[in-house]
RNA sequence: GGGUCGCUAGCUCAAUGGUAGAGCUGCGGACUUUUAAUCCGUAGGUUCGGGGUUCGAGCCCCCGGCGACCCA
């Protein structure tokens, strides 16, 4: 709680002082600074469409109600200028003028309206002699008094308020804004995509009574109702195969993933994934149909395939892209020949040789997996499939049919860091609880990730599920791979602890 | 988990261990066509918190908080 000393303006700072000093007086001239209604005629965007291209020094003899954030203020004695935004991004500026408010008006104006502020104003679409569009006002109204002042519009908000106060950002940053909307298009297209291909959007529990689906560790809450232990999920895989078992044979969910990991520019507790399934597919299947949610996807948040980031690289993602051989990448980089069945100590001298300390949890495939991402993940250009993963660290993975330890897996990476995941969905429900119990061996051996044996989900899988591919598509390092930016850019309001107070 | 760097006015940043400053913002004044308006004047500080060293600490040391980057 912050102290009730903040509360008593003698100790405010003296900017805030004077804008609540502000507020007062508009009580105080009967004028509520937070109006409930205003009477708006128009948005900013409609004017703007409606007189394109007018010619300077004209007026219309339209008369509009308008409001918006005042963004800049200009005042020249008996003629001020404010510029309004709309939540939409579009701008128009206001011109308050002695001769058509009179001088109380404009006094009023001058005195009482900051940066920062939610305008009204009413009055006649007309051009200045500069030849912007304007409303000259009759009348003015406050719509919304700012009590704090805007941060300086031209120098950068360092990153730590940019998150911590994200709707600061978003007010002078256009690229916040921008990364807003470009979520949404990506989302959209996701689903267009999807649905377009005949898939079913469906929702299942992030309240999970065990969890599942993957390697993580979950966070832990409590049902009091129910006097039960819950996880929020950290992935919906288990219940989109339920689906599959039960004839809904094109599913995907897009929602959030929580992992109870670190955060970094990778990394976000709470996350949103895409996860779609598809009878009758296979792996390579729905390796295509990836690629193409993903580049139907760049070019509706930029209106190409090939993207350009924020540092001004370019990036194509065009085309068809490569797909190497997990074992065989990881052999020709180390020199010599990696398969399923190298032993674990030869494993363990070359992830050292690498400079990497394994801990105690690990497993062969894991050891592989570490020196795929050191030797070959870094020589990556541009989108890339890494095909055919090791078994022991893929147990809901379908085996390859003529590589013992090889499961129909791969990882998309692109910029260098995993993008997706996809595979043959293991159906057998014979080899499914062999592989969770080996699991379950590795969670009692202290491996806070491992997954513990879901006996209905079993049970789904002895009813019979169709063959099928399924993949997960990270949609905050998608923004990531189309916009360049860390993943606190991507998503609105990350997780960040608490600020100190002194 | 480890290392490095940072935290100073509303915002962005300065300041050999020796009177805490600048720009923008704010406030007062001038200006009826401004576009980050301009001009004149002026105010604004718990230097992240706590402890220590010192005649003297924003600066050095210790503990803690928050953040960034690198490593695991």
């Amino acid at each position: 709680m912050p102290p009730v000393t903040e509360e008593l303006q003698d100790d405010l700072p003296e900017q805030m002082r004077i804008r609540r000093e502000k507020r007062d007086r508009l009580l105080e001239m009967g004028q509520h600074p937070y109006p409930v209604r205003l009477p708006l005629t128009h948005t900013i965007a409609q004017i703007r469409a409606a007189h394109e291209g007018l010619e300077p020094d004209v007026t219309t003899g339209e008369l509009v109600g308008i409001a918006g954030r005042v963004i800049f203020l200009r005042n020249t004695g008996k003629l001020c200028f404010a510029t309004l935004r709309a939540g939409d991004g579009t701008e128009i500026q206001a011109m308050v003028s002695l001769a058509s408010v009179g001088e109380e008006a404009l006094e009023d104006f001058k005195r009482l309206v900051d940066l920062g502020d939610h305008l009204f104003v009413h009055g006649e679409v007309i051009t200045s002699r500069r030849g912007e569009l304007s409303v000259m006002a009759d009348e003015w109204r406050m719509a919304s008094k700012s009590l704090r002042p805007l941060p300086v519009a031209h120098k950068p908000l360092s990153e730590e308020t940019r998150v911590r106060q994200r709707y600061v950002d978003l007010i002078v940053r256009p690229e916040a804004r921008e990364m807003a909307r470009i979520r949404v298009l990506v989302l959209a297209s996701i689903r267009r995509s999807l649905a377009k291909r005949g898939y079913l959007e469906i929702e299942t529990p992030l309240l999970q009574t065990q969890q599942g689906g993957a390697t993580a560790r979950p966070f832990i809450t409590h049902s009091h109702a129910f006097d039960l232990d819950l996880y929020l999920r950290i992935a919906p895989e288990l219940f989109l195969k339920r689906a599959l078992v039960g004839g809904l044979e094109r599913v995907f969910e897009v929602n959030r993933n929580f992992r109870n990991e670190g955060a970094d520019s990778t990394h976000s507790p709470e996350y949103v994934a895409l996860e779609f399934y598809a009878a009758y597919e296979d792996y390579r299947d729905v390796a295509r149909t990836t690629r193409e949610i993903i580049q139907a996807a760049a070019v509706a948040a930029t209106g190409s395939m090939v993207v350009t980031h924020a540092d001004g690289s370019v990036h194509d993602l065009s085309g068809e892209w490569p797909e190497i051989d997990l074992f065989e990448a990881v052999s020709a980089a180390v020199g010599r020949d990696i398969t399923p069945a190298t032993p674990l100590e030869e494993l363990d001298a070359l992830v050292r040789a690498a400079g990497i300390e394994p801990a105690p949890t690990w497993i062969a495939g894991k050891y592989v997996e570490e020196l795929l991402e050191h030797y070959v993940v870094p020589g990556f250009t541009g989108p890339t499939f890494v095909m055919n993963y090791p078994e022991d660290t893929s147990p809901l993975t379908r085996q390859h049919p003529d590589r013992p330890g090889v499961v129909e897996k791969w990882d998309l990476y692109i910029n260098g860091y995993e993008q997706a995941t996809g595979y043959s969905e293991l159906a057998d429900p014979v080899i499914q609880r062999e592989r969770l119990v080996a699991q379950a061996e590795l969670a009692d051996r202290g491996d806070d990730e491992a997954m513990p044996v879901d006996e209905d989900f079993l049970r789904a899988l002895e009813i019979g599920m169709p063959p099928a591919g399924g993949v997960g598509v990270g949609v905050d390092r998608l923004l990531m791979s189309l916009t360049g930016l860390g993943i606190r850019e991507t998503i609105l309001f990350p997780l960040v602890k608490p600020e100190a107070r002194g």
